[in-house]
DNA sequence: CACACTCTTTGCAGCGCTGCAAGCCGCCGC
DNA sequence: GCGGCGGCTTGCAGCGCTGCAAAGAGTGTG
């Protein structure tokens, strides 16, 4: 049986189709004994509207998309669970697209995206992107950017500081008397912004402590995943001069080191002390839970989702801005040794 | 500027609308000439089609939706990560939404799902769903379920067998002269089918082997997490008899109970002996890695949206099938120590 | 009692696309 | 040379809803 429409609950309520859409939108007043009548009928028909004929009517189509490279990334799928509610509450269905990290995939969806009727802005977390991609997107398009990249005119970007984060964390290897620390994750090549700021505070650490950086310390990560952890420190701990510390440019980075340090027998952080970034929650379960940067997910998440329906809502394109979440350092047993206590 | 419309490519193509769109189709035969030049005149405007007014007029959204109860649980996020991608291939879009494993959201998608004109078909891993309330969903709406229930006769089911799956995790902690074997995560309330399969599959290792069950032994879990799992370990640690082996109902309980024990200075496995369920990344990698029951979620994934397709597009409603899946016991460190080796 | 004004309700047109069925055209066979 | 046939192309109508502007109903005022 076909669904019910519009124009059948008008005719059974004895109104045009036109007041049976303001009562069901609460759009203009309508009296209380029309509204009676014809939420009567609508509960007779057991009428819903359809979403798809509104959306054409009204150019919108009440969904916003979020892309991000990987879904598995626990830091994507915590945020996301916090972004789908949010824009639930506002009357928002989230559509997620993964990219796989294929730049190619990704320039597509940044091009087109404007023209993508079925989502009205999108929420864009960029791995293979390079900052010129963007300039090819369509400025009117509304459109948020999250993670490391730093925006341009068009858009708005949401993220925590991660020069500072990373020098924090150097910092807090250094400050445990550690003088040999690896980074695993640098990715030196255009599409690798967000990695490098990373190294960049890295070395700004060990300036600010007048220590030399050791540049075959810095080892290369292409896809941030525990196995790529596990492989750079398994080439750490085969060289004669092995590091005493080592950040992770994210957590399951970290993860997969911290595997590898302790199935060589050596001890955490005694031998050596590890750090992360992101405070996914696996890493306070880890054995030894696991030291990290916690950026405010709350907040990136809310704040990105309140700035692309704001994007959406106005008519004339508004400037990009640059938004700066709070993070913290959260010290747990991987640096401190069983002094982090519980 | 208005985005090009197929009247406006026609127009200066100098053909019809129809044709403009049986190019854009590839639906009916068109000459290589007239071809072209709708080709080069969609390529002039930057014509894309509006999804909205195509899904409108033919009655199809091109969008599943994909219904699981929490996005962070590890499990539910690489079983996306599988079926996105798939779900592409197929020239459909995924739209997630997530539950929060509320009852009264879960049970009002089954109800009105059929009436949502967003997507044509659903995937979905009920939590807090009892078998009764699956009887009031529409019968010719396309739904597939996923995870541990028994499916009814109009929707399709996917999962393994979980008791069978249960009973072989709990048979290898007894095979390791293991007697004092705690479960944790029962569920025995209407909610909680899925929970009570693992639980009769534990009983069903008891008896095979001839042991007797320590009821007390059996902990109730609400959400699954590793805070679950770490709260259900303390107490058992802290009683006077604490158990020799955990069947954790997935991995993330079996990660929560394996700090706790490690927090407590106890050793994996000479002390306890730990296993999980769901071969999540995350276990591999946990120090112990941790044992667990992996089942073939490529399979569960393209499975089902494959069997969702084909309901999608079949006229008359099928009848309901289930799927099992095929899974197998993977024994790491947390049962058999340094033995298993890398 | 006519008129201005407000509050409800209405009809029309159209969002951009596709299903359908008819129309057109050139070519083949007898 | 004519009817018939198959391959291409077209026009129409309509998916179900909302924006818009105007009609109708009701109220108060001079």
């Amino acid at each position: 049986m076909r669904d019910a429409t519009l124009r059948d609950v008008a005719e059974l309520a004895g109104v045009s189709a036109r007041t049976v859409s303001n009562v069901v939108n609460g759009y203009a007043a309508v009296t209380d004994h029309t509204r009676e009548k014809v939420e009567k009928a609508i509960k007779e028909l057991g009428y819903r509207p359809n979403v798809l004929a509104r959306n054409l009517a009204n150019g919108r189509s009440g969904q916003i998309a979020v892309v991000v490279p990987f879904l598995d990334v626990p830091y994507f799928s915590e945020l996301l669970q916090v972004i789908i509610p949010h824009a639930r509450e506002r009357g928002y269905h989230v559509l997620i697209d993964q990219t796989d990290g294929d730049p190619t995939h990704e320039r597509e969806l940044i091009r087109r995206g404007a023209r993508a009727v079925l989502f009205d802005g999108m929420i864009y977390s960029p791995l293979g992107l390079a900052q010129d991609d963007l300039a090819e997107s369509d400025p009117t398009f509304p459109l948020v950017l999250l993670g490391e990249r730093s925006s341009n005119a068009f858009f708005d970007h949401v993220g925590i500081d991660d020069v500072v984060a990373s020098r924090e964390a150097t910092a807090h290897l250094i400050g445990l008397g550690r003088r040999r620390i690896a980074a695993i994750g640098d990715q030196p090549y255009p599409t690798g912004e967000a990695a490098q700021l990373r190294t960049l505070g890295y070395r700004q650490a060990h300036a600010d402590a007048g220590l030399p950086v050791d540049e075959s310390l810095i080892i290369q990560a292409q896809r941030f995943t525990r196995a790529d952890g596990a492989a750079a420190m398994r080439a750490l701990l085969d060289r004669d001069d092995p590091p005493d510390a080592v950040f992770g440019y994210n957590d399951p980075v970290a993860l997969g080191a911290l595997h590898e340090v302790l199935e060589r027998g050596l001890r955490v952080p005694e031998d050596i002390a590890l750090i992360g970034y992101d405070d996914i929650e696996e890493g306070r379960y880890s054995n030894p839970a696991i030291s990290t940067i916690s950026p405010d997910k709350d907040a990136i998440a809310t704040t990105a989702v309140d700035r692309l329906l704001k994007r959406i809502g106005s008519t004339e394109p508004l400037p990009g801005i640059e938004v700066r979440a709070s993070h913290r350092l959260i010290a747990r047993q991987s640096t401190l040794g069983r002094a982090a206590g519980r």
